[in-house]
RNA sequence: GGGAUCAUAGCUCAGCUGGGAGAGCAUCUGCCUUACAAGCAGAGGGUCAUAGGUUCGAGUCCUAUUGGUCCCACCA
């Protein structure tokens, strides 16, 4: 077909191509934006309700929009990527809702910074002045990781992004909010809370990280009052905080402090008489087996003042600086006031000793400054009664963590879960929808069309809203179905809630999913998934985090654009089992971009003999060669491993086999095998070779699509153009192939799997004695049974030509051979090169008593097994059947090999 | 303190429900064979951490030990 001819035949069809002929190397950035913007326009990506189909519904964990593409992020959109192309392809109206995430925190921090540098602070510009300035930092960089996204191929539904403090997402936390009030499972109370000195808010115990430190154990005395000269020794890592003890404790039963309980000791420095209470929390074996006891600024002493009625005494600004009730330390800063109390101490003869001390203070996961514990009204989440369905949903399988172990760090963090902090002392968040009366402080909880004006207690006109924001988490706990239109009853929501399953990393299972799966069920009625498929962290070359501090990131952009996104995304995925953690570097990234140039080169190849091969419209099954079957019925078994695999989540292992085949079976094999009857005018099996190479070829680049979109996409193009065939505009919206029972040729399989073994010998042998490619060599192939030796009369030709073999003469018995050709053994046949003047009979015998020690092994092996009674009788008739049929082989083998030794050491 | 996880070729890692040890990279040997040198053909290299156990059969399941990594935790 000329190409205007079939030019005319595709538009006829409706196709319309972009690609042109292909280069000779792949050039992945002439090519990705332009499929990209293709699809967009296309609106592929894009799903509408449709009733008729079944949805597959994957919502992405939102970015931050502080963030830039890392490795993380590409990884994690990958997994996505290929799931959701793939379920789109078997034919569910496949959904990926794309957006991102407000990052209180992060955000808030990040305008600040951009702020100061214009010489304005946060307070100057007042909230809604900060807000205003927010969002416009928003509008300006909020997009930049979307576009990022893009660039790895993501096939979000862009039509539907969200943002987390849109109008109804934020509709969405308001209503939560209520309803949760409502239900008494939202709560305002003075508590002892984590609160970070440096971003000047409260944070959840989620967000405080433990981190080893080396400090100090300082041993103090305290006067006993009424007995002069008796001292209580207590041991504290933070000597600051004794200005606000309110006791001693000691453990009820530790005999050494009996007489104590009940009695008063003078608390030094404040000089103020506190009592000492006897509590088992104390640990008799610890320190001194004494404890001071701070209510106001540890959390354990909070529980312990709270039993023994003891004041509590907050001694702390919310910078951290001690406050008026510090007296003379009042203004220095904690770490300032334990040097002065310390050194004051010391000068009053009160401390005993100093002990290093490693000990694990809590931090600040995002500022990593020291989290102090503070007494403050905070708004809380009950948890016990949300935890409990979310627990039960595991056990009863509405929920399921792949890798399977992760059930237990979701089980145990749900088991221990405290209340949940919610309240930031932010501005950029969502604002607490609670309102106090100026006058009686009575607070009401209201949705934003029905905000209190007038106090329904006092009936003050003078409402304030509460000036806090909410954690960021919460509006992200919503995602699942706040981005599907909720809290309206939309269709959406109906036909695409409960999404599919959740991609995300080990490290937010506590933050995030956690708190989707209990407000789901609270909401919904139903988990917003059914399946958590969680991947690791995306390391360095030498197995470290990624990080900004050490420099060491790798930029998933610079990847894409030096070797494309079909590479990144191929080397993310390769031997990634879920869960485990990854190392990234270069030598991996070259191997995917190898693998890419691999299959264009082999496209190309193809599409070459394909354009001037004719019309292949009549070719069908029963035209096949032997070979052709042996190809196809390995690209059948092929589409069902992975597809097996694949639903499984077994990401890694399913591109690995479409990999080999390609590389091994389909490259080096098959399109090696069919060459002479391509090359042949003459060959009247030549159509049958060239349906069989584009058949395998369209089925292999589906099969790849979903983890190599770009160059399986650029491939399908152009070669529908070249050929005049049209099955759709683009290959990410054909279906995905199915294992079909005609395909299966399982005498072809085993036909062409013989012969391979004989060209493996021949080359394995010839390669052993140099022999170059170049120099030809009759091939004899001896076998008693018929049946092989039209295995080899079948595949005559290219067993040739893979043999090397000047000419292939094949016989029943040995007549004609030189006595001292080489020979290599396969079952059921020896292969005999007679190369006269190369042969060193000792290298021979040599090779072949290698053959005959391997084989001796085999043969021990599988005797063993048989001769075992117990294998027998018990091992499955399948096993059995197996290993007698390896033992018939080897039997053969062996007697081939020996007969071969004794004629050469005649 | 509790829990999870890992230990497989020189390096980095796969190996699903137990049934003859794999890949990529690296190394060595031949090849510029008209799709591809980002390639082709061949080779070497592993008592699958250690010790027990279950089983006809264990890299795979169980127990203990050793050595890493991570998470949780209120030992002041």
């Amino acid at each position: 077909m000329d190409m205007l001819a079939s030019q005319a035949s595709q538009y006829k069809k409706g196709c319309v191509f972009m690609a042109k002929e292909l280069e000779k190397t792949y050039n992945p950035q002439d090519i990705e934006e332009r499929l990209y913007t293709k699809w967009m326009e296309k609106k592929y990506f894009h799903a509408e309700v449709d009733r008729s189909k079944k949805p597959f519904t994957i919502v992405m964990p939102p970015p931050n929009i502080t963030g830039k593409l890392h490795m993380g992020h590409a990884l994690d959109n990958t997994m996505q990527d290929i799931l959701i192309r793939f379920k789109r392809m078997q034919g569910y109206n496949a959904l990926w809702v794309p957006g991102t995430d407000h990052a209180s925190i992060a955000t808030e921090v990040k305008v600040i910074n951009a702020l100061k540098e214009q010489g304005i602070n946060k307070e100057d510009l007042g909230r809604e002045g900060f807000l205003e300035k927010a969002w416009e930092w928003k509008e300006e960089y909020g997009g930049t990781i979307t576009s990022q996204l893009k660039k790895i191929g993501s096939s979000c539904d862009w039509d539907r992004e969200r943002f987390t403090m849109d109008e109804g997402c934020s509709k969405a936390v308001e209503e939560v909010f209520c309803k949760l009030h409502e239900k008494g499972l939202i709560y305002k109370g003075s508590r002892i809370i984590n609160w970070c000195p440096v971003c000047q808010t409260s944070i959840s115990d989620a967000e405080v990280e433990h981190v080893e430190q080396a400090g100090h154990f300082w041993h103090i005395n305290y006067p006993i009052v009424g007995e002069e000269g008796r001292f209580v020794e207590i041991a504290t890592t933070r000597p600051e905080t004794l200005l606000g003890d309110s006791a001693v404790a000691v453990h009820p039963d530790d005999e050494r402090y009996q007489d104590l309980i009940g009695k008063k000791v003078l608390l030094p420095l404040v000089n103020k008489e506190i009592p000492v209470v006897a509590d088992s929390y104390v640990d008799k074996e610890f320190g001194t087996g004494v404890v001071k006891i701070t209510p106001a600024h540890d959390p354990n002493d909070f529980e312990v003042g709270k039993r023994h009625n003891l004041p509590e005494i907050n001694v702390m600004n919310d910078d951290a600086t001690i406050n008026e009730k510090g007296g003379k330390y009042a203004g220095m800063d904690r770490y300032e006031a334990r040097k002065a109390i310390v050194a004051d101490l010391e000068k009053l003869g009160l401390l005993v000793k100093v002990e290093d001390h490693t000990h694990n203070v809590g931090t600040h996961d995002r500022c990593k400054s020291t989290v102090e514990p503070m007494i403050k009204q905070q708004w809380f989440v009950k948890m016990e009664e949300l935890a409990k369905p979310a627990v039960d949903a595991l056990k009863n399988q509405d929920l399921k963590f792949v890798p399977e172990h992760f059930d237990k760090t979701y089980l145990h963090w749900l088991e221990g879960i405290r209340d949940w902090c919610i309240s930031r002392q932010l501005w950029w968040g969502h604002r607490i929808p609670a309102y106090y009366c100026d006058q009686c402080g009575e607070v009401v909880v209201a949705r934003s069309d029905n905000k209190p004006t007038v106090c329904p207690k006092c009936g003050c006109q003078h409402m304030t809203q509460d000036s806090d924001t909410l954690d960021t988490w919460f509006s992200s706990a919503l995602w699942p179905f706040s981005t599907l239109g909720w809290p309206e009853k939309t269709e959406e929501l109906d036909y695409f809630y409960p999404t599919n399953v959740l991609v995300t990393g080990y490290d937010i299972i506590f933050f995030w999913v956690i708190r989707m799966v209990f407000s789901g069920i609270e909401q919904m009625g139903k988990t917003p998934f059914d399946t958590v498929l969680i991947h690791g962290l995306v390391r360095d070359s030498q197995g470290r985090k990624m990080s900004k501090s050490l420099g060491n990131g790798i930029d998933p952009l610079e990847i894409i654009g030096q070797y494309g996104a079909d590479a990144l995304r191929l080397t993310l995925i390769t031997g990634n089992a879920p869960g485990n953690d990854m190392r990234f570097y270069m030598e991996r990234v070259e191997a995917s971009r190898n693998f890419a140039n691999k299959v264009w080169n082999a496209s190309r190849f193809i599409m070459m003999n394909l354009e001037k091969g004719g019309d292949l419209s009549n070719v069908s099954l029963k035209d096949l060669t032997q070979a052709d079957k042996w190809i196809i019925s390995k690209v059948n078994q092929l589409t069902k491993d992975v597809t097996d695999n694949m639903e499984s989540y077994e990401l890694g292992i399913a591109v690995q086999k479409i990999y080999d085949f390609i590389w091994e079976e389909f490259c080096d094999w098959y399109i090696e095998m069919v060459k002479p009857r391509l090359y042949s005018d003459e060959d009247t099996t030549k159509s049958a070779a060239l349906w069989t190479l584009k058949t395998v070829l369209i089925q292999s680049l589906k099969l790849l699509h979903p983890y190599m979109p770009f160059i399986t996409e650029e491939i399908f193009c152009t070669l529908q153009e070249a050929i005049g065939e049209c099955e759709k505009d683009s290959i990410m919206i054909t279906a995905w192939p199915e294992f079909k029972k005609d395909w299966d040729f399982v005498a072809d399989e085993n036909a062409v799997e013989t012969i391979k073994a004989a060209v493996k010998g021949i080359r394995n042998v010839r390669a052993e004695m140099n022999v170059p490619p170049s120099k030809k060599a009759m091939v004899y192939v001896v076998s008693e049974d018929a049946e092989i030796r039209e295995i080899f009369e079948t595949s005559k030709l290219f067993f040739a030509t893979l043999g090397y073999a000047s000419e292939v003469l094949i016989q029943a018995d040995k007549n004609g051979i030189a006595e001292d050709a080489v020979s290599t053994v396969i079952h059921g046949a020896t292969i005999y090169m007679p190369f006269a003047e190369l042969v060193d009979i000792e290298k021979e015998i040599e090779r072949l008593q290698k053959e005959e020690k391997r084989l001796e092994g085999e043969l021990k092996r599988v005797n063993g097994m048989l001769g075992n009674e117990k294998f027998v009788s018990k091992a499955p008739q399948a096993k059995i059947d197996e290993e007698k049929a390896k033992l018939e082989k080897y039997t053969n083998m062996m007697e081939q090999v020996k007969s071969r030794l004794a004629q050469l050491s005649k």
